[in-house]
DNA sequence: TCTTTACTAAGAACAATTATCCTTGAACTG
DNA sequence: CAGTTCAAGGATAATTGTTCTTAGTAAAGA
């Protein structure tokens, strides 16, 4: 597991090579991804980084998301009614475990679906790019009220 | 296979039964998801219905969708951007395969996930009700241009 | 028939996101 | 270390997809 000090000067330097800016306000929305396991949405940021950097408008926090999904740093979780939320920790495809009273959102342990990708390849002839799974149920604590 | 006459009478009875009714535009609408392997988005369901029912609002659309979603007929295929779709011909949870430039979308053959779904659950200790698996992609046509 | 209730249409309202427009400042140049 | 330049930021308007509100209509029950 690289260190998050290690990730976070290798996405500098991305950006650097890309010719991209390194602005104060890009490096304290980046440092909330790589410092959140909660899978925080747009809202979630935009309220870190003010505390921060209370002039910080919510639409540099949207650019700068989609720049980071742009350039495979954070991955887009999307859901039907809008509220999407982000992955910073791993901007790989993989599944997720979503509660769905207290919208809490967790990594599982699961074999891995390689083996899925590469069947539906082969029966329909797609070049498969990409994937999204996710489990929605009622989480532990939920279950108890 | 059950057929689109009996799977429709079987919804009519259904909607019957719990005290909505039955009115010309529900029956459009439906009628466009039962006949309609192209996984619709409510746009589109709109301009088909349009097409017999002019003065129908868009709103009526949401809310028959929203209806539909609500019984368990019809399943939503949630996008990052909002532009969901809908699957009227197996309401249940199911993968899909999705083109990333011309969006339609099939329904690949795949091994049921049954398995997955239980190997999270005890894992995790969650309740699991559902799940979304899609697969996106770039399809055989789209890769000819 | 009268009454009640659910439904529809239309447009307003809403929330998340994106575009616009002007200003600022990061980083390259000399 | 200035000076310059263009990308990035801030504020806010616009857009998009969706839901709510209101008033009118039609169906079902008394």
């Amino acid at each position: 597991m690289k260190s998050s000090q290690q990730r976070l000067d290798d996405i500098i330097a991305k950006l650097r090579l890309n010719k991209f800016r390194i602005t104060p306000q890009r490096l304290a929305i980046l440092k909330v991804f790589l410092n959140s396991t909660e899978h925080p949405s747009v809202e979630r940021v935009y309220k870190q980084v003010r505390a921060d950097f209370p002039t910080t408008s919510l639409a540099t926090v949207y650019k700068t998301v989609h720049l980071l999904k742009e350039i495979g740093e954070i991955l887009e979780i999307g859901f039907a009614d809008g509220r999407n939320r982000y992955d910073g920790l791993k901007p790989y495809p993989h599944p997720h475990l979503i509660c769905m009273k207290c919208k809490a959102i967790i990594d599982p342990k699961l074999s891995n679906l390689d083996h899925l990708t590469s069947e539906v390849e082969q029966a329909s002839g797609y070049q498969i790019l990409s994937h999204q799974l996710e489990f929605f149920g009622i989480c532990p604590a939920c279950q108890k009220k």
